[in-house]
DNA sequence: GAGGAGATGAAAACCCCTTCTCAAACCTGT
DNA sequence: ACAGGTTTGAGAAGGGGTTTTCATCTCCTC
């Protein structure tokens, strides 16, 4: 069965501090002030099983290596800041419809990304 | 100075008619019809110099390796076949504001992709 | 048409991210 | 506390896409 390891735990918490999208590398940052051993490998294995148990999902954004995210948030979209690089979920959806679709597209679903600066970045 | 190749040319047209947006693979695959010989390392030294001198831009959608489609079209954003893994261009942009953003976020920009089938795929 | 810089093609090398390996350390149920 | 399998950490290995290498070929100018 599955075992409750500091780590894992540090993971997790990590992710319920942030309040943010994380990459695998902000999580091993992050977790390391809980765990300062943890290793790079160990928070990939982790954020596998935490995606196969449902605790976190993955996002994927425009020419970005994947983040992460609890999961079960239901429909909303993400901020990335030039500056700093770092993502944030946005509320809510302002796409209209599934967009102006030529003939013959059927849209199962969509992803929106805005760019720009974020409020801690000049 | 820059030349005028038989495969620079050939790259060149195999946009011009697939009149979608195309990984190096697809330009590959495509200008080989008419320069059976072409590599792929030409294809990539093309690409690069296409985009630098204006001719291509880059096209980054979540998740998957980068598209490049002529330059210059104006504000439009891109369907993704799940079936096919085609990219298609979609005019106009049904995107309000640029979301309803939070306090502090300062939006420069924004991506849209939808996924789902498109007219070719069942 | 000849000369020479630029371009090509095949393969090797790179890069970045991710996964595997394996001995040592850690949990959990008894 | 003990025994067992599970998890960890460090480094090596893997994988996909992209770039470099270098001998050869091609396009342009004279």
């Amino acid at each position: 069965m599955e075992r409750s390891t500091r780590q894992r735990r540090a993971i997790r918490e990590a992710f319920l501090e942030a309040g943010r999208p994380l990459s695998p590398q902000e999580v091993l940052d992050l977790a390391r002030r809980r765990v300062p051993t943890l290793g790079l490998a160990t928070v990939y294995r982790n954020l596998k099983a935490l995606v196969e148990e449902g605790f976190l999902a993955p996002v994927h954004l425009p020419g970005e290596p994947p983040r992460y995210e609890p999961a079960g948030q239901g429909h909303h979209h993400h901020f990335y800041c030039r500056a700093c690089g770092r993502v944030f979920e946005l509320p809510g959806c302002a796409l209209e419809a599934e967009g102006l679709l030529p003939p013959g597209f059927r849209p199962e679903g969509h992803e929106v990304t805005v760019y720009g600066r974020c409020p801690d970045c000049p």
